[in-house]
DNA sequence: TTTTATGTATAAGAAACTTATGTATATTTG
DNA sequence: CAAATATACATAAGTTTCTTATACATAAAA
């Protein structure tokens, strides 16, 4: 992610929604559906999402079935059952770190 | 921090707004205020806290004064005048990083 | 009297990211 | 047609931010 500090440690958060939303997604098609989303805000750079996939595939959150699209390789990734479990309680989590985040910036609404 | 990866990157935004309103505190204070303020969900550690505070400090965002009160010390933090302009800055750049994560978490809202 | 609270500090290590580089094919543009 | 851009994946070196552990010191509570 070439962005401000603030996205450190969202991006698992971010690619396990979509993946949950979307089925299957392989990398690249990740970086633009975000670029999409937030219009151009925010970028996640190959050197932060390769790394990341490759790691959640290794924690048995991840499957993978690689693909060639017009001669080209795809690596499609997809959610598995301990995935999805586990992104109904990372979304969780957001939700209540931007509560949290809300309730610093915006004391006065917090109550 | 002692919390789930959201927070990572958030932490001198805290501080910088926590200053910001209060005017002056000192680090302690600043863990107890969010405390409460997040009613416990967010505990920030000493070993993040000060080695942030001096960063703030060495970058010129923040000013300090030594006081002892009750024969205790305390270190007194505030924003200086171009801490309170990168704070403007900042608590921007948050809130443009909460709307992009709520369009990507809850994308039937975001248009 | 021992633990908890108040108050600051640093050092070692882990984790997430940036930046740079590498490989390869397809498409667009000048 | 050649060069640049887009598509697609990958990794390695370095930076930053945080966790965990430790350290010192005083005050209050159990």
């Amino acid at each position: 992610m070439k962005n401000s500090q603030l996205y450190k440690g969202s991006l698992n958060t971010i690619i396990m929604k979509l993946l949950g939303e979307n089925g299957r997604m392989y990398g690249y098609e990740i970086t633009q559906k975000v670029k999409e989303i937030t219009k151009g805000e925010l970028n996640i750079t190959e050197g932060a999402l390769y790394p990341a996939l490759h790691k959640l595939e290794a924690e048995g959150l991840l499957d993978v079935e690689v693909e060639k699209v017009d001669n080209r390789l795809r690596k499609y990734y997809k959610l598995t059952e301990s995935g999805q479990t586990e992104t109904v309680s990372r979304l969780a989590e957001l939700e209540e770190f931007i509560k949290n985040m809300q309730s610093i910036v915006n004391p006065k609404l917090s109550y």
